[in-house]
Formats: structure tokens, C-alpha cells, sequence
DNA sequence: ACGCGATGTCAAGCACACTTGACAATGGCC
DNA sequence: GGCCATTGTCAAGTGTGCTTGACATCGCGT
């Protein structure tokens, strides 16, 4: 499950752990995400994409 | 998180068994999202969505 | 070249998403 | 009342989402 979150971070001059503390996770899970390890839980996704005004389906791809 | 399986699955008269074969996942792990037990990972929360046509935000209410 | 903030990554641990197997409770139908 | 499908729920196990702490590496400014 790919997702836009690096280049929304990136356009808004965010650090990972600047984007970790607004969202209430750790740097490190930031980091996992963006780099693809794992993808984030539901409510945690609602979370990442109201803050970037975005709906679920256009932060994160389905690519099965 | 609560959300509109149950009754989105009884509109089309699934059981929880129908509906858990067709998004590739055991009864009981329907039965827990529907009484709320848990909430679903995102892959499986898409592949609701798209069985029923509708968007994540659709189908899931955030009252965080 | 050096320092330093930002990023990537590892390990160990905890909580939760999900499994199979089993059984009790519900509810409609004969 | 009795049967049977459906639903609810428990236990025990596996895998992953997320944590803290630590350390290596990658720019970039000076």
C-alpha cells in the first residue's frame, strides 16, 4: 500500500519527527511508513489525511 | 470507529460468513469489527470499501 | 574537514489485528 | 417444542503496528 506522505511532508517543510508530533506517533513510525515497512492503522490514517486535507484514497494508493 | 457493515451486509443479506469470504478474512474477524471489537487494518478496511462501493469515510465514521 | 540536523535502521517489548477451533445464545421455521 | 442457520464469544496462537532507545549515515552550512 503506497502513499503520498513523503511529498506532503516534504512540501510543507516538515520534518518526520515535526510530522510524528502532529499526528501523536513516534519519528520512527513516520519513518517506517514513508519507507513502506508497514502501513498505518485505520484511525491513524483518518488522522494523516485530515491533516493533510486529503480522503483516505487519495493519501494512500491500493495497489493491492 | 464505528461503521455501516452490519448494516450495509444485511441490506444485501450476506451472513458474517458470506461477507467474510468475500473480503478473504474469518467470521469472527467480522463479527469483532461489526460489535466493534477492533478496528480493521487499511488494506482490509479498501477492500470493504470497494465490495460496497463506497469511499473509507463512507463506510467508517471518525468520532475519534 | 567538521558539526549538526535529518533520516534510516536495529533490537526488544507491548498491544492489537487476525487466525482456527469450539461452544453458547439467538431467532426463525416446521 | 425442536431444529438449524446465524450470531456472539472465548481461548490460544501468530504476525504486525507502534513504542523507546540507540546508533550509523546522509546532506548541508560554515
Amino acid at each position: 500500500m503506497k502513499n503520498r506522505i513523503k511529498e506532503l511532508r516534504t512540501e510543507r517543510a516538515w520534518t518526520q519527527a515535526d510530522l510524528a508530533q502532529r499526528v501523536g506517533v513516534s519519528r520512527q513510525t513516520i519513518n517506517a511508513i514513508e519507507t513502506g515497512k508497514f502501513d498505518p492503522s485505520l484511525p491513524f490514517a483518518f488522522r494523516l489525511a485530515k491533516l493533510f486535507n486529503l480522503t483516505i484514497e487519495e493519501l494512500f494508493l491500493d495497489d493491492q
